[in-house]
RNA sequence: UCCGCGGUAGCUCAAUGGUAGAGCGUCCGGCUGUUAACCGGAGGGUUGUAGGUUCGAAUCCUACCCGCGGAGCCA
């Protein structure tokens, strides 16, 4: 019976078969430790001269790694064995001898890793890291599902820029002049909205900027909920709670991946309500009493925000910021129209901004001037006017970069392994 | 775009201006409980490129190329 390495201590005393790869092997003359790997996890199997054939002993011999094979054998408890559990093998099918493998069980450099990517992706690490991913996607969904939100996927190529100022992909588009890769899916998420009461979207988005740090892809995924009458508190109520519940899931289902990351998890089991909230200007004040006094109006650096966030043990919110730092359908306030209802929500331990958003303007004449305001053609939006037209109410709604939360669950010091294949400035291969 | 660091064997790294080395991987040999196994042996190099200084350059100088880290911007 073929099964799952996960699923083997569950099989202690029958006979088996497993699927995989040869992840490494020891051998002390006349008896071979092979430990196989097949997705689920790796288990080691004995081999020992007097109990197989002379051909089953000589095949594993030259087993390279990362070799493909089919194995049997009976699964047993064995305190010597990584896991606790191993197999006595009876029968080896070799697949595939690999050819020599490029990543050897020594240190490598992230260059030659990232070379190596579509490899690498085989390694107990990225192994870990892949799984948290998987499993705040889940959680995410899970959350809004339950919620009554509608998943409502918007468009990748789009006509115009959401927000004037980032610098966007641009791609040829049959007879109608240049698509550009989305970088976000907000705009149509209001018309979702309109559409269905909750929503949300959850995809790729592209940024064309040079940047060059760790909190930053060229191509990253972004969770977008979007909700009708939503106000600004409201949202940051959602996205607290819904932070809150992804950390808990992945606290709870992903227990052996984060010990494998080696994560310090009491700080991540501090996550919990209420989050701290801080106005922009109260954000400011901080500073200056940090000794790192910023001007009103300039947006806050990584450097802030890293002295912000490491103020607290749970995640922060900043919200009303100045207007001129946010983008043109953010919704100023009624009292303080220099300021909009926006909020950013700042991951600790210096992750950086996760969240992104605030209340939408609503009013058909203002959007029409914040539009002239920042110089964007009207004709491309008239679609999303029309939303101010018919039926038009108050809603927010607010941007969850994925690979900035796995980094920061995970406690790695990169973003670049929190996706399969990252598309970095300088990186499009693999 | 700006600032900083780097480029030596397949990989990770050493090497006062004086014969380019080690560990791992590979190949050969040894070992019946290994835990990144271990032990012995072999093979492996245009020291990023082009000039220059010097009796002699991986090392010093100049230019260039490539890469990395950080900043700005953002999720």
């Amino acid at each position: 019976m073929h099964i799952r390495i996960e699923d083997a201590a569950a099989h202690v005393g029958e006979e088996v078969e497993i699927q995989g790869w040869l992840y490494n092997k020891r051998s002390s003359g006349s008896i071979h430790f092979l430990q196989i790997r097949d997705g689920s996890g790796i288990m080691q199997s004995v081999l020992a001269k007097q109990d197989v054939s002379q051909d089953a002993f000589g095949l594993a011999e030259n087993l390279t790694q990362e070799s493909s094979v089919i194995i049997r054998g009976l699964v047993r408890e064995d305190k010597r064995a990584p896991g606790g559990v191993e197999l006595s093998l009876t029968d080896l099918k070799v697949v595939q001898i690999a050819a020599p493998y490029p990543i050897t069980p020594k240190e490598h450099g992230v260059e030659f890793l990232m070379d190596h990517r579509h490899l690498w992706l085989r390694s107990r690490r990225q192994h870990a890291v892949m799984r948290v991913r998987a499993e705040v996607i889940r959680a995410c969904a899970e959350f809004l599902d339950g919620k009554g939100f509608v998943r409502m996927d918007t468009p990748i190529l789009t006509p115009a820029a959401v927000e004037g100022t980032t610098t966007l992909f641009e791609t040829p588009y049959f007879d109608l002049g240049t698509a550009y890769l989305t970088q976000s899916g907000q705009l149509y998420n209001e018309a979702n909205a309109m559409a269905f009461g909750r929503v949300y979207c959850f995809g790729p988005t592209f940024r064309a900027e040079k940047s060059k740090t760790r909190r930053h892809l060229s191509e990253f995924w972004m969770l977008e909920p979007e909700v009708a009458y939503m106000t600004l508190d409201e949202y940051m109520a959602l996205a607290e709670e819904m932070m809150v519940a992804v950390v808990g899931r992945v606290l709870q289902r992903r227990t052996n991946e984060l010990a494998a990351l080696e994560r310090d998890t009491a700080k991540l089991k501090d996550i919990q309500s209420p989050f701290p909230r801080l106005s922009y200007d109260e954000a400011l004040e901080r500073l200056k009493k940090s000794g790192k006094p910023v001007p009103w109006g300039d947006d806050l650096g990584a450097d802030e925000e890293t002295m912000l966030s490491s103020q607290f043990d749970r995640p922060l919110f900043v919200h009303h910021y100045p207007a001129k730092c946010k983008a043109f359908y953010m919704q100023p306030d009624q009292e303080r129209h220099d300021v909009v209802l926006s909020a950013d929500l700042l991951a600790p331990e210096g992750y950086g901004e996760i969240i992104g958003g605030g209340q939408r303007i609503d009013d058909l004449a203002l959007l029409e001037q914040r539009l002239r305001e920042h110089n964007l053609p009207t004709d491309v939006y008239q679609w999303y006017l029309d939303l101010r037209r018919y039926g038009s109410v108050p809603h927010s709604g607010f941007g969850l970069g994925i690979e900035r939360t796995v980094a920061w669950i995970c406690g790695i010091e990169h973003i670049r392994e929190t996706i399969p294949f990252p598309r970095l400035l300088n990186r499009l291969y693999p």
